[in-house]
RNA sequence: AGUCCCGUAGCUCAGCUGGUUAGAGCGCUACACUGAUAAUGUAGAGGUCAGCAGUUCAAGUCUGCUCGGGACUACCA
């Protein structure tokens, strides 16, 4: 017996098939069933469990899960291991928040020990809640075995990687300028910049600050001798009296005090202006980029240009010395207060001079490291100025410790050069700028030791390889990823923390001397060796985290060599995993080069220059390889209003919560079918709740309907022989052929890693033809009678058809798929759906001609039913015959064909076709893309002339295959292929067209028809009788009738028809009969009454 | 600020390598159907394909710019 049931509830659905995956452990069994040779190879990428997880991670994960489903239908051994990503700067500052201690108190109030045994506890918090959500949602991932970045092993990995990349000479320890918060005192990782609110609008003082050239105060005029040492002779040193001056504009004026070089762009235009120093009114002159002269001169509040000299380079500025703007302190380690060439400097902003303070900036660092000008860093890290900063020595830059009488001093400083004649311009300025996401406090940029990967050496090497992965969406990987490596800078590695895995470097106190360590068996070595070189009794720590692994002490050399305090980016971590998580070399050997490189991973585009650009740089140093083949990037999942869903907004959708209702599966078909995942989705339960009654529902139904007929005739298709092909109706083959395109496409989407187009062809399938078209038509089929090859042919056929779709949409829908598969499989069997294999379509069931020929009777029906109603004749009055123009033979044969579909279809007796051309009245079109190819230019004229030829032209064409046109005097031939003809009109008739199909209909209702129509009027009431009765639809009944004299007549003509179509087994005519008064057509009345029969004879 | 994605009916989305009536589902309105019935069919209303310019015989589709939404990257002074 099939199960039958009364409604589609998907959450029990999920609770049953999960169960039943679990007993039967179907998972594993999904793996070690298929063949070890045949491996698609999987990684996951391990999420941190000190969360919540989110709506967001049922999609990432609904993409990983669906591939791998598909391949192992495929016959693929997929193995997914799970992992967890547990170190780093958000777990360490939740458990800070939660001890209420900020990252001094570390090591004060709290040991390193006991901190990191707090992060370790954090780091799993929610872990039973993803592993709950992971159930839920039927991701399939081995968690019992998963990676786990903390431990003992992968550490290990992590450590021989990195050596490995060390013994290519591309680690080094770097100076370098990195987010630093004040406040907090620490330095923050991009990532924590990007943290949501951490770029802020800020209003700053602004100054354009005026560099005195030197030798430049008012005797350049007089000649070029004397201390001047501009030794160059420069095209701005003509004839002026007056002091000259470069400027400058910065947004940050406490990093003034530590400029030590004005940096030009070599192309650029210069020019100097004679001006008057608005603060002091004095003429000077200043030299600025061209371009910019109308952003400062000539406004509101603004000099006016007195005069202007030729334009020159700034090529022909280098190296021009200036005079310290606020003299105090002078670099120790180089040349200063120079003008230096820098290819970042554009005439977008400021004066085409840049201010230069190389502690405080990238870009500065950089080119002030490029021209050896030394560098002064006169904050200290707690955003104070130093002693040697003068006047404003000891004052805090920004408002740090929420001082309630803060004075700003970025505007004391742009006062004090007003005061000395050395501003040009003070300003408000509104920008954005990022701030500490913790203390709410701007982020000072401040130069720090760190040690680096120098990925930029292989960046060529990550490009190439980069081009043989396959990208989904391909932009993601060509733009955003692509363009990030051409850009490449070098990796920062080092953070200043304590939860993470510690560098594996020991280091001199001068560092000279330097040991770094790829695996564990070597730190036992080197620490047997120090201990034998200094006598000391240590052993490697089991727990190779801080505080631990500090006190280790190294030698070498004869020097004692020390940790370097810094932790390894935990982004290595993770872009570790493809070796760590087997623990690779130390084992696994040979399953790791099995499981090398992925074939597929996911995640959301967020990823980019996370995870999937560590896997890639790790992969390329170490291995030179890819560490994956093909990746699928996702977008973001905001709320239905396109918002980005958070917490505070309190538009986050509970995963939970959404699964529990609609179930997983509507959930995950949701968000596949609704749009490319790539793009982000608007995520809203109006479209599950849709996806549920639109698609599960009707799959639901059409399951029930097959339940309900096999039940009834106890029918089997299992083990049924097969009916023959040719035995099969036409519309079972139709659907096969259906079925088999569809299994063709699907196949093709998912291989491609484009699973919406694949979910909706299943959709459109199982509504539209399947549910709407193929059931439909065979419903009769189904409950006519006794057991026939035809009936069997329509079993067999519905039975094909909902197996192969539940194993098409399985990837997608894993539970109600199983379920599906499970209720048609035979009773007793515990096979899944996932287990089975996807057999290729069987390409000789697709019949094209067939496919035709059913749109054609769709496509005709319709236009049918749409003159039925514009006539108003309803479809139970039956109708003598349509006509159908047919201008082709095959044309005709392919109706032909199908007209029993349209017969019944449209309750109509017969379906005639008009050849005869005097009938029928044609148009012509022309075929653009065709006779457009080949005509060009030409087109327009053609297309008129086309439109112009008469009917009798338009025979010539047809009976000659070419016709002579006339364009502007231009002779050009058209053939029949390159033009449409149809027929829109038959005159005299009712018609409705449809691109190239016409249909009339015979609206004449004979008396015949009239009594035909009647008997179906009344079977039709029956048949609500007996179901508003109760009755099954296989009891039998007896029929009592009182009518009208027509209706009587009817009833005595369709007898038979009556009493098969409502299985009576007597019909008989009470005029006295007291039953409700039938509504019929016209004026007709008649009573029925019915009883169940005596007996059910079968 | 740069890079990338998106902008088609009230809503969610199709629209292949440019080809002439721009589609579907939902929602709305009316009618029909009724042995899958909390289903189904037919019809109707609803679109300057974000805007501007260009290429072309022909642009929703290709190019450039602008505007709007989003993401990523970023102290460009």
């Amino acid at each position: 017996m099939y199960k039958e049931f009364k409604n589609l509830d998907l959450p029990a659905i999920d609770k049953e098939i999960l169960a039943f995956w679990e007993e039967n452990d179907i998972f594993r069994r999904s793996i070690v069933e298929r063949p070890k040779d045949q491996p698609f190879v999987f990684y996951e990428g391990p999420p941190s469990a000190n969360g919540q997880p989110g709506i967001h991670h049922v999609m990432a994960r609904t993409i990983k899960d669906m591939f791998c489903r598909f391949q192992t239908l495929q016959g693929k051994r997929v193995e997914r291991k799970g992992g967890w990503d547990t170190h780093g700067l958000p777990i360490e500052l939740k458990v800070e928040s939660e001890l209420g201690i900020t990252k001094e108190d570390i090591g004060d109030k709290i040991s390193v020990d006991d901190y990191n045994k707090a992060c370790r506890e954090t780091v799993m918090r929610f872990k039973d809640r993803w592993d709950d959500i992971t159930r839920k949602m039927g991701y399939w991932v081995d968690l019992d075995n998963p990676y786990i970045t903390y431990e003992r092993e992968y550490m290990e990995s992590v450590w021989w990687l990195l050596k490995q990349i060390y013994d290519k000479g591309l680690i080094y320890k770097g100076y370098t300028i990195q987010p630093y918060s004040p406040a907090a005192g620490t330095g923050l990782s991009s990532h924590e910049l990007n943290m949501p609110g951490a770029y802020q609008d800020v209003t700053d003082t602004t100054v354009v600050a005026m560099f005195p050239v030197q030798g430049g105060k008012g005797e350049r005029g007089k000649g070029e001798k004397g201390e001047n040492s501009n030794a160059r002779p420069l095209p701005l040193n003509s004839l002026t009296p007056y002091p000259l001056y470069l400027i400058a504009w910065t947004t940050t004026p406490w990093t003034l005090p530590s400029n030590t070089a004005l940096t030009v762009g070599p192309n650029i235009d210069y020019v100097r202006v004679t001006t008057i120093n608005p603060y002091t009114e004095d003429k000077v002159d200043v030299i600025l980029a061209e371009a910019l002269i109308d952003k400062w001169f000539g406004g509101n509040n603004q000099p006016k240009v007195l005069e202007k000299s030729e334009t020159f380079k700034g090529s022909e500025l280098v190296g021009l010395r200036y005079e310290q703007l606020l003299p105090g302190a002078t670099p120790q380690d180089g040349d200063a207060f120079r003008v230096i060439p820098g290819d970042f400097v554009t005439t977008d902003a400021g004066t085409g001079i840049v201010h230069t303070a190389p502690s405080f900036g990238a870009d500065d660092m950089m080119v002030g490291k490029a021209n050896g000008i030394g560098s002064l860093t006169l904050v200290d890290k707690t955003g104070r100025f130093t002693e040697d900063a003068g006047p404003f020595a000891g004052r805090y830059v920004k408002n740090y410790k929420d001082e309630e009488d803060y004075v700003d001093v970025n505007i004391d400083i742009a006062v004090h050069l007003k005061k000395r004649g050395q501003a040009f311009n003070v300003a408000k300025y509104n920008h954005s700028y990022p701030h500490c996401w913790r203390t709410d406090k701007p982020v000072l940029y401040y130069p720090l030791d760190s040690w680096f990967i120098k990925s930029s050496a292989v960046k060529e090497r990550m490009q190439e390889l980069n081009r043989t992965i396959n990208w989904q969406p391909a932009s993601t990987g060509e733009g955003r990823f692509g363009k990030w490596l051409e850009n490449l800078q070098d990796w920062n590695l080092s953070r200043s923390r304590y939860w993470g895995i510690p560098l594996p470097i020991w280091r001199s106190e001068e560092g000279e001397e330097e040991v770094f360590i790829g695996s564990l068996a070597e730190l036992e070595e080197q620490v047997s060796l120090a201990n034998e070189k200094l006598g000391l009794d240590q052993s490697v720590p089991e727990d190779i985290h801080r505080p631990y692994i500090d006190e280790v002490v190294l030698w070498k050399n004869g020097k004692e060599l020390r940790r370097e305090l810094d932790l390894i980016d935990v982004w290595f971590d993770s872009g570790s995993m493809p070796y760590a998580q087997f623990h690779y070399p130390f084992e696994n050997k040979e399953l790791f080069e099995r499981s090398y490189p992925a074939d597929f991973i996911a995640e959301g585009v967020d990823q980019t220059r996370g995870w999937f650009y560590t896997l890639h740089a790790i992969a390329t140093m170490v291995f030179d390889s890819v560490a994956y083949k093909n990746v699928v990037s996702n977008g973001l999942v905001l709320d239905k209003e396109g918002k980005k869903m958070s917490k505070r907004l309190g538009n986050a959708v509970d995963p939970f919560l959404t699964i529990d209702t609609y179930g997983a599966d509507a959930t995950r078909w949701y968000m596949i079918s609704n749009s490319d995942p790539w793009d982000n989705l608007k995520f809203d339960l109006d479209g599950v709740k849709e996806v549920q009654r639109r698609f599960f529902g009707t799959l639901y139904n059409t399951y029930g309907f097959f339940a309900l007929y096999a039940n009834i005739d106890d029918y089997n298709p299992v083990g049924d022989e097969p009916v023959a092909v040719e035995d099969l109706a036409e519309i079972d083959r139709w659907v096969l052929s259906r079925l088999n395109s569809l299994t063709v496409a699907v196949t093709r989407h998912f291989a491609e890693y484009d699973a919406t187009p694949a979910c909706r062809a299943i959709e459109s399938f199982v509504n539209d033809e399947l549910s709407n078209w193929y059931v439909r038509q065979s419903r009769r089929r189904f409950w006519r009678g006794e057991m026939t090859t035809d009936k069997r042919a329509a079993y067999q056929t519905l039975f094909t058809c909902l197996t192969r779709v539940s194993q098409l949409m399985s990837p997608v829908a894993p539970f109600f798929a199983d379920w599906l598969y499970r209720n048609l499989a035979p009773a007793g069997d515990i096979e899944s759906v996932h287990l089975t294999y996807l057999a290729a379509a069987d390409e000789a069931t697709i019949d094209e001609d067939l496919e035709q020929r059913m749109a054609y009777a769709q496509r005709i029906s319709s236009l049918v039913l749409s003159l039925r109603k514009r006539e108003k004749l309803r479809v139970r009055q039956p109708l003598q015959k349509i006509l159908v123009p047919a201008l082709s033979d095959e044309f005709r044969r392919r109706v032909a064909d199908v007209a029993h579909i349209i017969q019944s279809e449209t309750n109509i007796k017969e379906v005639e076709f008009l050849t005869d051309d005097g009938f029928l009245k044609k148009t012509i079109k022309p075929n653009f893309k065709v006779l457009g190819k080949r005509l060009g230019k030409q087109m327009k004229a053609a297309a008129a002339a086309i439109s112009q030829m008469t009917e009798e032209a338009i025979g010539q064409l047809e009976s000659q295959g070419t016709y002579p046109l006339d364009l502007n005097g231009e002779a050009v031939e058209i053939t029949s292929a390159e033009v449409d003809i149809l027929t829109e009109d038959i005159p005299g008739w009712k018609v409705a067209t449809d691109g190239e199909l016409t249909v009339a209909l015979d609206v004449n209702v004979t008396p015949e028809l009239e009594r035909e129509g009647l008997a179906r009027e009344l079977v039709s009431r029956i048949q609500n009788l007996r179901k508003d009765s109760g009755l099954d639809v296989t009891d039998r009944i007896d029929l009592q009738i009182a009518a009208s004299a027509p209706v009587r007549e009817a009833v005595s003509t369709h007898r038979d028809y009556i009493m098969e179509e409502t299985l009576a087994d007597s019909l008989s005519f009470e005029d006295g009969l007291d039953a409700e008064p039938l509504d019929l057509p016209g004026d007709e009345t008649a009573k029925v009454a019915l009883a169940v029969a005596a007996q059910t004879p079968n």
